[in-house]
DNA sequence: AACCCATTCAACCGCGATCCA
DNA sequence: ATGGATCGCGGTTGAATGGGT
């Protein structure tokens, strides 16, 4: 028994949209507001299915598209997210307003790929072309995760992959280790916030990166001079990755007198550091790393009976 | 004008994640 | 705990378009 169908292909309408289907839709949004698409081809008059519907508005018809040509400070921003998030198109057009997933995924595939080809750069791993990837694997003592790799190219990025950072429990090794993120969150934050660096350390001392804790300790000495060299050279691109609230269950439950905006202005009113300190010690999703603009309460964070995973 | 080929991009498809009864 | 329904994402497809011959 496969998968049911999303909804009923005998009779729905395939291919371009036309003009009056648009207009359909539009009114339909304008009046009712996104809800479930699902229902909403019936309730809208269209013969579409829900998901061509939501495709339709979501690319091609919300008022806050930009269209047009990309510019070129768009072009380097895509590249610079893509080198830190890879395909994950959704979080690279959170970060370029009135751009969609779709949009950015064409652009990239037709304009940007070849590009950095002809700079000579990898553009699956942002490295030199003539660079030929190794295959190195790393296996921990302490656990048994075995981690695959090519040099050339960084794990490929996982953007629903938790961060596990337990403190109390950690070995003088991993505390050393975690001594040295937080350093680097601090000097990441203090100049363009990379949230892909966070996520660096797993299961105590085993690296998600695939390296071994001394290679990690290189590639993150190694990297802070390099951020140190281009952000006094070129002022490097500022890529603005807000750090979104993590969840706040306690704060919220502790004061749930008083409402939930209270606890989270308390939050607001922490320095960075004490901020970020709090966000390395409950261990927080990409998602939430990167500021999900889509709904308040990461649900990466959140298991399926409400409570946070992370929370102490 | 007709054909061919390359490029672009809207739309589709399949699948994993999540929700919810 | 389970399984169907739904959502959202990333990869792929194919019609439309443009340029070259």
């Amino acid at each position: 028994m496969g998968r049911s169908p999303c909804c009923e292909k005998a009779h729905t309408n395939k291919g371009a949209w036309t003009k009056e289907e648009d207009q359909r839709l539009i009114d339909y949004i304008r009046v009712h507001g996104e809800g479930c698409w699902r229902s909403l081809p019936k309730a809208a008059g269209l013969l579409r299915c829900g998901k061509s519907c939501r495709l339709r508005w979501i690319n091609y018809l919300r008022p806050d598209l930009k269209r047009g040509n990309f510019t070129d400070e768009e072009d380097e921003l895509i590249i610079k997210l893509h080198s830190l998030l890879g395909n994950k198109w959704s979080l690279i057009a959170g970060r370029l307003p009135g751009r969609t997933d779709n949009e950015i995924k064409n652009y990239w595939n037709t304009h940007i790929k070849r590009k950095l080809i002809s700079r000579g750069i990898d553009p699956q791993t942002h490295r030199p072309l003539n660079v030929k990837p190794t295959t190195t694997t790393t296996t921990t003592t302490t656990t048994t995760t075995t981690t695959t790799t090519t040099s050339a190219g960084a794990a490929k990025p996982t953007a629903n992959r938790v961060t596990q950072l337990n403190f109390e429990n950690a070995s003088p090794q991993s505390k050393s280790e975690i001594t040295l993120l937080k350093s680097n969150i601090d000097f990441k934050y203090s100049n363009s916030f990379n949230p892909i660096k966070a996520e660096s350390i797993e299961d105590n001392n085993c690296t998600s990166s695939g390296m071994t804790t001394e290679e990690e300790h290189h590639h993150l000495h190694h990297h802070r001079q390099e951020e140190e060299r281009n952000s006094h050279e070129n002022q490097e691109v500022n890529l603005e990755l807000t750090i979104g609230l993590p969840p706040m269950q306690s704060e919220l439950t502790r004061t749930s007198s008083s409402n939930s905006a209270d606890a989270e202005s308390k939050l607001q009113q922490q320095t960075p550091y004490q901020f970020l300190s709090k966000m390395v010690t409950w261990g927080v999703c990409t998602c939430c790393q990167l500021g999900s603009q889509r709904s308040e309460l990461c649900r990466n964070c959140q298991n399926s009976n409400g409570f946070y995973r992370f929370y102490h």
